[in-house]
DNA sequence: CACTGGATAGAGCGATCGTTCTAGCCATCA
DNA sequence: TGATGGCTAGAACGATCGCTCTATCCAGTG
């Protein structure tokens, strides 16, 4: 079917299945680990087809996969914070944190943060990469930032809370990958939390 | 002059020349990105010395790299968290931050931490290379773990709060990288400090 | 019906990957 | 002086990399 916009559960087009294959794999093995042609294979698609929608080549397709993933992950982070004007915010991030931890272990430890992965290795060129990267990084501080606002946080204690909260976020989820554990997400909740209630008083 | 092993200032041998240049490559590229002519040339050596130091290929050297550069980052926490009997713990994660920040600044964003980088990389295998990225992050744990415990802390506290000031300054060193700005670190350090404080009444 | 253009299909390009292999250098010691 | 062995040197291998290219398929349009 060519695009059936009501159809909730529609198959999803060549063009969708590759960001999304690539988007998992980027997150799995990094950029540089993630060949196009096993996104092709992966994806059902043929290089051609890859190649046709992203004439950009691999950096086109990854710019692609992560700004998908970073929207995601928005979303997931909206949904978990709970409205701006809810009441415990210190309860929220530690919520969120746990189901971090719950999904990191369901995927075996291996579906990180696809962001942090390929920022990592695409510092030294100032490329379209890193740009997506530093967007989506930013986007989702303002995300908390507005909720901690929301929860009556002073402007600039939000910011620098927002700031924090995204980066241990980011650490921990790094921290539990490589142990294995889902302690150390469960930890830097309980910690966040701490931290964020610290301000309430 | 052959291993002057007197003379502190003597020219490093080949096989320390290989592991501090992979440390660095891995550090800015990753392990996936760095390749072993690479690291031959840029450590003035040849492809027939590394396999001659390093049977083991590609990941013996980043095995090497990655175990010198964790007890790299683990002297400077030592040197930089101060004394375990020391009066004020908070101030001292605060000057780590700090400190990271400005080598990150002068390295012009690329210097980060090369166990991060190369953990996300190998996440899938449970190769050598995880399992040195592992006992670094736990050994660092442990620094700032008896650094809390010095400070009067309750066990329990200690460690939790130790795992997640680790998270947290590899996640704002994330950040920062991308970010290009010293912000994320500062502000990490700024609230791990007012965390730190939070359990000293 | 012929035609058109988006989409698919995959062979093949040059380059580079990690690795292996043989040859030779050179300080040491009999 | 000749032999030994740690170390250096780099050519070469098969595999895989990102990418280009041509050919084909097929729904939509006149």
């Amino acid at each position: 079917m060519a695009q059936n916009s009501a159809a909730p559960a529609a198959a999803p087009s060549t063009r969708d299945r590759i960001v999304a294959v690539s988007a998992r794999l980027i997150q799995r093995q990094g950029y540089v680990g993630t060949g196009i042609k096993q996104i092709a294979t992966e994806a059902e698609a043929t290089l051609g087809s890859v190649y046709h929608f992203f004439p950009g080549g691999k950096e086109a397709v990854a710019v692609a996969a992560l700004t998908y993933s970073a929207e995601e992950f928005a979303d997931m982070l909206r949904e978990l914070l709970g409205p701006a004007g809810a009441d415990d915010p210190a309860a929220a991030i530690a919520h969120c944190a746990d189901e971090l931890a719950v999904a990191l272990r369901e995927s075996g430890w291996t579906d990180g943060c696809p962001v942090t992965a390929a920022a990592l290795e695409t510092l030294g060129s100032d490329s379209a990469i890193q740009r997506v990267c530093a967007d989506a990084l930013r986007g989702w501080e303002r995300i908390v930032e507005e909720r901690l606002l929301g929860a009556g946080f002073d402007a600039g204690d939000a910011r620098e809370v927002a700031t924090t909260v995204i980066s241990t976020l980011e650490g921990a989820e790094v921290t539990a990958q490589v142990a294995r554990s889902e302690e150390p997400l469960r930890a830097a909740g309980r910690q966040l939390a701490r931290l964020v209630a610290s301000y309430g008083r």
